[in-house]
This record gives structure tokens, sequence and C-alpha cells, in this order.
RNA sequence: GGCCCGUUCGUCUAUCGGUUAGGACACCAGGUUUUCAACCUGGUAAGAGGGGUUCGACUCCCCUACGGGCUGCCA
């Protein structure tokens, strides 16, 4: 194949961005991306009753947290409503399609005697071969005229040739009797003008591409190569909804999980290349492909997520680190740092990166560079400080007014006036930990001392001395 | 109801007719340890059920069960 690539995202925007569309988003995204290809976005916007500009904030924001940039610009689909009457009259010139005089309640009617009857309750229009001369002056709408013979097939990328038989495909309608385009036109009509090559989308479709591929034949268009993707379920196995608890992806920036892991997590769900598990956007870009996408709706796992956002934290770049927990603070509503905190976070990070798996996570660890004098410890770090720790903290003040402050020698000066005490580190370490953070989680007490320096070291013990 | 799709450890998955069915997360046990996290060692754990096809099926076919989707002048 040496056509471009050419994908899109086509949200409708009718909520937040839930976690299955980001997901098929990151597919498309990576599909264009990983075969230099253009991804594209289209706001499917033509239920006017639904659609708000409040939600197609909520997706640009959230494509844009996610870290999946489009190319061009954001196409609306109702602005393309004359383009798809058109091409609605279009067929409806070839003869491909017709109109439709049946009233909502006439329909409605037929839905249910056939229903009452047991008989199939595709619609069949009487007006698909009226004469013209018999049509009344009254509002129609414009429906294809779909072959009743025969079947359609799809050929799949991820479910295979999938084969409906016509018989069980309406006339759908394109032309609503307003005049507007449904979505089922409109899609057809944008991807084939959008020159999309590749149509990833939710196996909810699945059923809806033999209609459209009915309209594609009608037009004489090529047919796009189809992949729908498996929904994305709850822990419990059902269609994911917001019981589960978070189906937006702006929950989960403000849960505090860094977009790399989400991206990896994402990627992994539902699609493999082998046993890798936790990789780079590079790696993502290069390994995806649609071959490796499965067949089965796959469940939601904040374990495992947790766990892939520890190791994307981990070898995550400081500074871009403190950028992305600020973005965080923010989603989350919470205080924004101050300058000074800034720095600290960003000098300790390097201690704080590894023993992380979200933002809160970290920020709790963080939290002795976070605070300033004095520190107030809480209960845990309270009864780390009774008066016999105290005593020793106090001991200590002198023989760390002179080491060297690295490492290495704090290690060991620490070490001696525990052996001196006859105590193990351990039992030093804690009203160390406790005087220096006011926390009983913090990283290790030489990261801290090293972060803190000499000055707000021992200041801090002398606050808590005895 | 009709049509379509799906079903391997608790979870995500590997396998693409011949494997002691592998990995990861989670879990359990032990180790290490300065709290948390991490880390090391070991362990529990799977082909929905039933029929075929085949020398041989997790892999192919059929049926059933279960789950999901579509069946709109919603997308």
């Amino acid at each position: 194949m040496s056509d471009k690539i050419v994908t899109r995202f086509a949200p409708s925007p009718t909520g937040y961005l839930h976690i299955g569309g980001a997901r098929t988003a990151l597919f498309n995204w990576l599909f264009a991306r990983g075969h230099g290809g253009t991804f594209l976005l289209r706001i499917e916007d033509t239920d006017r009753e639904r659609s708000t500009p409040a939600a197609t904030a909520a997706i640009l924001k959230g494509l844009d947290w996610l870290g999946l940039d489009y190319d061009g610009e954001v196409v609306s689909q109702f602005e393309g409503r004359h383009r798809h009457a058109e091409v609605a009259l279009d067929m409806l010139a070839r003869g491909a399609a017709y109109k439709c005089f049946s009233t909502q309640t006439e329909i409605e009617a037929f839905r249910e005697a056939a229903r009452a009857e047991g008989r199939s309750t595709l619609f069949q229009s009487p007006w698909r071969d009226a004469d013209p001369a018999t049509h009344p002056d009254a509002p129609y709408v414009i429906r294809l005229k779909a072959p009743r013979e025969g079947a359609t097939v799809i050929e799949d990328k991820v479910q295979g040739t999938v084969t409906f038989k016509n018989d069980q495909l309406d006339d759908m309608v394109c032309l609503r009797s307003d005049g507007t385009p449904t979505y089922m036109l409109a899609v057809v009509v944008d991807d084939h003008d959008m020159g999309v090559t590749h149509v990833i989308r939710g196996d909810d479709h699945l059923t809806n591409a033999a209609r459209q591929v009915q309209v594609y034949t009608a037009m004489g268009w090529d047919v796009p190569i189809f992949a729908h993707i498996p929904l994305i379920h709850g822990p419990d196995g059902k269609k994911l909804s917001k019981r589960h608890g978070a189906v937006g992806l702006e929950e989960y920036q403000a849960m505090g999980y860094p977009a790399a892991g989400m991206r990896n997590y994402l990627t992994r769900l539902g699609w493999s290349h082998g046993d890798d598990e936790f990789f780079t956007d590079a790696q993502a870009r290069e390994w995806f492909n649609l071959e490796g996408i499965g067949r089965a709706p796959a469940r939601l796992d904040f374990k495992k997520l947790e766990n892939l956002c520890g190791q994307h934290i981990a070898v995550a770049e400081d500074a871009a680190l403190v950028r992305e927990i600020e973005g965080y603070l923010a989603a989350a509503a919470k205080p924004a740092l101050s300058d000074a905190q800034r720095d600290g976070l960003e000098r300790a990070m390097y201690c704080l990166k590894e023993r992380a798996k979200t933002f809160p996570e970290l920020l709790e660890k963080a939290e002795f560079v976070m605070t300033s004098r004095p520190v107030a410890p809480d209960e845990k770090a309270l009864k780390a400080l009774d008066p016999v720790s105290r005593g020793i903290l106090k001991t200590l003040t002198p023989q760390l007014q002179n080491a060297s402050w690295t490492r290495d020698d704090l290690e060991a000066t620490l070490n001696e006036v525990a052996q001196a005490h006859g105590l193990g580190f351990g039992k030093l370490a804690g009203p160390l930990r406790a005087a220096l953070a006011g926390r009983s989680v913090t990283p290790s007490v030489f990261d801290m001392m090293l972060v803190l320096g000499r000055e707000e070291t021992l200041a801090r013990l002398d606050d808590q001395a005895a």
C-alpha cells in the first residue's frame, strides 16, 4: 500500500471524553503516527439537540492531556450539512435513494404491528417504488434505496469477514424531513471527502458499517479499511458506565495518573505486541498495528494502570514531572505550587519518582519539601517522637554540624550514633523522619537531609529535639 | 424477537493443529529493608459446556450457555 494513511477520531460532543473514546482516538493516532500518516479530528455534531460547545471543549482538552495531536483544523460535521444534502440529492437523482413520505407515527404503528406479529421490525417504506407523480405535497425524508437481495460484506481488520444479508438492513434515512443530514450519511460523505483510508472505531458501529458500505457503493466511492475494536468494559464485565466510577478521561487526570502511563495502559488494553507490557511512546508508535488488536472486550484494571503509571513516573524527567503535576493539581482543583514548592519538588524529584505510582502518592511523599518550619508532625509522626527519641535527636545535632553533607558520610555518621545508643538504625530513622517531614511515609532520611540541606535539617531537628 | 460480534489464570494477554499452555498485573509465602515504594526467590491460578473434523485440538466446524452490539428522522 503506497497511499498515505489517513485516520480520524470522530466523537459526538454530548458529554465528556469517554475513556473508551480516548482509546479509540489513541489507536487512530498511533496507527497514523506510526505509518507517517495523518490523524484528523472531526466533531460529529449533527445532533443539534445534544451537542454542546462545552462537550467539544472537554474532548479537545482530553486529547491534549493524552498528548494526541491532530492534523489540520477540527472539522465540524454540522458545517458540512449542505455538502451532505447535496450528496443525498445526488443519490436521489441517480435513483439510489427515494423520497419517503411516511410519518413517524405511521412508522411507529408499522413497527408495533410487526412486533406483535413477530415479524421483522425493519421498516419497509411504501414509497420505495412509488411513482413520483403520486408524491403528496408533504414533508419527506430521503431514504437510501438499499438492495433487498444478496448480502453486504465487511472486510474488517479486527472482526474478519462479516456478512449481513441485505434483507436485514433497512432503507436508512439519509436526509431528515427538515433537510438536515443524518449521521449515517454524514460519516460516509465526510470520511470520503477527508480522504480517510482507515476507519478505526468502536465495534458498536459494526452493523452501521454495513449500511454505510451501501452508501459508498451507491456513490461509487472506495470503501475505506474498517477496524472495529471491542469496547471497554467495567471490572464486572458489563458495559462501562458511570456506576463503575471514572468513565471520563478528565477524571483520570484528576486522579493523578500521568498521561504517559495512561497511554501505555490504554494501548495495551485490547492490543498486544507479544509479551511487551511497558513501552515508550516511540515503541508504541513503531509497534502498533491493526493485527494486534483483540476481538474480545477488555476490562479496566486499576491496579495494572497504577503499576504502569509508576514505571512511567520513574523514568520521566524531573522538570517534566513537575509540570505535569501542576497540571494535575489544577485538574483536581487543588492549590497551585508556590515558587519555593516548585523548586523544592524538582530538587527532591529524583528520590520521589521511584516510589510513587500516582501524583497524589508522590505529593504525599514530597510533603517534607513542601512544608516549611515549624513542621507540624501528624499523629503517627508524633508517636515516633517520644521523649527518649527527642533526646537522641538532640545528641545528633553536634555530630551533623560538622559532618560532610554527602550521602556516604551522613550514612556513616548516623550509623555511628545509632550504635552509640545501642540501637538499630531503624530506631533512629523513625524519629529522624518524623522530625524532618512530620510524616511517617517519606523518602529515605538521607535523601531528605540532602535535599533539605544542612541548615534546614539542623533547624528541623532542633525544633523537635528535647 | 431478528441479525451481528465475542468467550485462555481474578485481570490484560501469548499461542496462529503437536508447548510441562508462556508473560505481566494482582494475590499468597519467604528474603532484603529506614517508613512507603522498589527489589530478590518461590507459589496458587486458565482454554464456558457439549458434540464433531483430525493420528493429534485452546487453535477448524456445529449446537448450547453467557456477555456485548445493532435493530431511530441518536451518534
